[in-house]
RNA sequence: GCCUGAGUGGCGGAAUAGGUAGACGCACAGGACUUAAAAUCCUGCGAGUAUCAAAGCUCGUGUCGGUUCAAGUCCGACCUUAGGCACCA
């Protein structure tokens, strides 16, 4: 062990000894809760870019003390998921061992590199003590209606053998193994996510999340305004459509309604080619996601014969069409065909020979649609209408959903693309679903007393091959007595999804050892909300939307104290390999930290993380660059040689201290972690000049880089012979003093700098002109030209323009 | 296709409300110290042009236009690139 090394583990020690970073429920300080998503512990242990989030809300949370808060800055684990389970059947590990002995790495780590969690609140979403509040938030949402069973064709992928949400099953591959996604019925676990859509739209405005980061909520959520229409089939029955371009009825030429859809069922004994059109439901249903969501395959179809739709509002028969284009999960599960404004519409009716109508003019219909991005706004008018021919497009919308809805065949609705959420995993490595089957009872919740329903051990990890949970082999766990009758039953063998765990895990924090509830109301009063979270920008849509939705849950039914109980999401860029690419094994380029710690200690990988570039964007790693900023802390260290004597200030130091405390303060609430250290640089540049600073001095500097390098500030700063820094407070900057009395400014001509002048903070406008004016650069530029007028910015600059 | 970012030296990146573009750091070059190396310190470092040397001058923040006394920053069109969404009616 090196000397650093041993520095630091001193400090590492006396934190520990000191309970320095323990946070109190019973506080009257103000609340801070500062917190990073915490990680899925994986074999390869903790990744730099680990290092470089944690340790940017590791110096917020350090200055947050030292300003007198209560800060809560925890750590746990998410560490249910498949690639623990993957590894088990692969090596035949125990996951739990497994993921016991990452932790156990993860942790050393994460002790080594000084980040200052209260470890008094760690715990594993693995943990019966834990996982137990999950499967009772669980058996909440069946309570109160929110949670049920549906066959449905899901997403399955034929490696792993299970089944996909929508969002892991993204691209219509699977997220973990990147095989091709099939389609399967299968009955599961759902949340009605869908019924909070729009809360959850609306919620945003209680938050303070990054732009793009509410945006990715909204495009996920992904709602439509528009009007759903009823459409008469000739003969009797009905179905109904949902459009958000209502304006082009008129433009109706045909029907198509979803394979996997509800209607064609209903209408299948009144279809004339039921063969052909069974075949195509057959394709469909075999086609993999993602050869039915590519886009340039051409528009496949079947139409359906024997069966006509009359167009609302025109009294026209037109054809009803089957194309797998149209989703049976999404709005009606139908759609009017307009094929002169919609590409989609436009080449399907190329492909299978149908009318195309143009009702609104302004586009070249022959050569594709005239489409609503490319005709609202500009005032178009529609054509071929009746009598809505001539109104614009705005007007037409307006005018036609209202009469529609008059005749009572129409109704405006919103539609989101946000589904209910698939609760059901066939896997073993998580939570077990609280659920018992009984013959007489249908599904019965078990008795909240009687949880947690502990994982059983089980010898065998795959899963089986009908795609059932390793959990169903376990016969004598499986068969159990209904919780309602007493008969026999049979348990849910299937396992929550990995992000169930995370959906509330911030929620336990604030009481993480609480055996009556998952945390008491008073606790998360105090706390009041997650003041800061910071995780990848990969989990700004799902993550946060699921967890999002398990609190406005919660607080539906009076069990959290608000409705949004995170404030504030940022997101960090990745650390790429110094080659530019994502660090990876194959690529080679992978930087461990442990090694940079033992090289070049923990604090200077800690100020290099920082200084590296933008917080908020990806950096390549540079070790050039690391060891510049080592320098930059020997150079810190060295300017222990000139402290003399002194509790105050040096003079002459007084504005760059001032400054330097506001912009560090200021930077590091706004991500600004670069700019705040390249500011200590200056500082530590301007002490360097001087032949002596006082012990004041460099305690100001020390306290102000504690945050970012807190081993070695300590260790400085205990050489001075002055209280822990830890244990101090924050230093409080004054304006005043901040303002600099002389300050060279720019003279420009016609807006091009001709000369720098010095000013005086007091100088007044005349005076300032006159400077500039006797310049003999700004002579040369001006002589023989007409003053137009002169321009004095106060303290910037002055330009002189000329004719 | 839609929605977001991002394009600034050899490199990472600075530039709060438009006001000296390139802070800070890296790399590089020259010098000092040293028997030598490391460490440290000093100087230079966008391009071009001028000069014994300098001051100076011209150009320069992806491209083309515009607004302004003044544009990296604002407006309009576009290009490149990264990410997200995507047959969502």
């Amino acid at each position: 062990m090196n000397k650093i090394n041993e520095i630091e583990k001193k400090w590492q020690n006396y934190w520990d000894e000191h309970k320095t970073f323990k946070a109190l429920n019973d506080s009257k300080k103000k609340s801070f809760y500062v917190l990073v998503e915490f990680p899925y512990p994986s074999g390869a242990g903790l990744h730099v870019g680990h290092v470089r989030s944690y340790t940017a809300h590791d110096a917020i949370a350090r200055m947050k003390r030292m300003q007198g808060y209560n800060v809560l800055f925890p750590m746990g684990w998410d560490a249910f998921g498949a690639p623990a389970e993957e590894y088990a059947i692969k090596n035949h590990i125990h996951p739990k061992e497994a993921v016991g002995e990452n932790i156990k790495t993860f942790k050393r780590q994460m002790k080594t590199i000084g980040f200052s969690f209260d470890w008094d609140r760690e715990f594993s979403t693995t943990d019966p003590d834990y996982y137990k509040w999950t499967q009772w938030q669980f058996l909440q949402f069946y309570k109160h209606g929110m949670a049920y069973k549906d066959t449905i064709p899901v997403n399955w992928c034929p490696k792993c053998k299970t089944v996909l949400s929508n969002e892991d099953a993204a691209g219509g591959v699977c997220e973990r193994c990147g095989t091709e996604v099939e389609q399967k019925e299968k009955s599961q676990w759902m949340l009605k996510m869908s019924s909070y859509a729009e809360d959850l739209l609306n919620g945003l405005d209680d938050t303070d999340f990054a732009d793009r980061v509410k945006l990715g909520q909204i495009n996920w959520i992904g709602k439509s305004t528009g009007v759903e229409m009823d459409v008469e089939i000739v003969g009797g029955g009905s179905f109904q459509i949902f459009t958000t371009c209502i304006e082009t009825v008129f433009g109706i030429t045909f029907f198509v309604i979803a394979p996997d859809g509800k209607l064609i069922k209903e209408l299948m004994p009144r279809v004339e080619n039921k063969e052909e059109v069974l075949k195509y439901i057959e394709d469909t249903k075999k086609k993999s996601s993602m050869d039915r969501t590519e886009l340039n395959k051409g528009k496949t179809g079947v139409e359906v014969k024997g069966i006509k739709a009359i167009n609302p509002i025109n009294g026209k028969e037109v054809p009803i069409f089957l194309g797998d284009f149209v989703l049976g999960d999404y709005g009606t599960g139908a759609v009017m065909a307009v094929p002169a404004h919609d590409q989609r519409d436009w080449e399907y009716a190329k492909e299978h020979n149908l009318d195309i109508v143009e009702v609104i003019e302004g586009g070249n219909i022959e050569e594709k649609a005239f489409e609503k991005y490319d005709y609202l706004g500009k005032g178009c008018k529609l054509i071929n209408s009746n009598e809505f021919t001539g109104m614009t497009v705005e007007e037409a919308k307006e005018a036609i959903t209202k009469m529609l809805e008059e005749k009572k065949i129409a109704r405006r609705v919103n539609n989101y693309k946000m589904r209910d959420w698939i609760f059901s995993r066939q896997r073993f490595w998580g939570e077990p679903i609280p659920m018992v089957y009984c013959e007489h009872c249908g599904w019965v919740p078990m008795k909240e007393e009687d949880l947690p329903l502990l994982l059983p051990d089980v010898a065998e990890y795959e899963p089986t091959d009908t795609g059932e949970s390793p959990l169903a082999k376990i016969t004598d766990w499986v068969n159990t007595t209904c919780p309602n009758c007493g008969g026999p039953a049979k348990r849910e063998t299937d396992t929550m999804p990995n992000w169930a765990g995370s959906s509330w895990y911030f929620l336990r924090f604030m009481d993480a050892k609480n055996d009556k509830a998952f945390a008491s109301m008073d606790a998360m009063k105090y706390w009041k909300r997650v003041d800061w979270y910071n995780g990848g920008m990969e989990h700004t849509a799902r993550h946060l939307l699921y967890a999002r939705f398990w609190v406005q849950f919660l607080y539906n039914i009076g069990l959290v104290p608000s409705k949004e109980m995170i404030w504030k999401r940022v997101s960090h860029g990745m650390v790429l390999g110094s080659d530019n690419q994502k660090m990876s094994k194959s690529k080679g380029n992978v930087i461990n930290p442990d090694d940079i710690v033992n090289e070049y200690g923990a604090d200077t990988l800690r100020v290099y993380e920082m200084f590296m570039g933008d917080y908020t964007q990806d950096a390549p790693w540079s070790t050039d660059s690391l060891k510049g900023c080592k320098r930059f802390l020997d150079k810190v260290t060295r300017l222990k040689d000139k402290v003399v004597d002194g509790d105050e200030f040096t003079k002459d130091l007084e504005p760059i201290i001032h400054k330097s405390i506001k912009k560090v303060e200021t930077d590091l609430m706004n991500l600004g972690f670069n700019t705040a250290i390249s500011q200590l640089m200056i500082l530590s540049n301007a002490f360097d000049e001087k032949d002596t600073i006082t012990k004041a001095d460099y305690n100001l500097l020390l306290t102000l880089l504690n945050p970012v390098a807190p081993h070695i500030t300590e260790e400085l700063n205990e050489a001075i012979g002055y209280k822990p820094i830890c244990e101090s407070s924050w230093p409080v900057y004054d304006e005043s003093k901040t303002i600099e009395q002389e300050k060279e400014i720019a003279v420009q001509v016609n807006g091009k700098v001709r000369a720098t002048i010095k000013i005086n903070i007091d100088d007044s406008e005349e005076v300032i002109k006159e400077k500039a004016l006797q310049q003999e650069n700004v002579i040369k530029n001006i002589e023989g030209k007409e003053i137009v007028k002169v321009i004095v910015i106060q303290g910037r600059i002055v330009n002189i323009v000329v004719k």
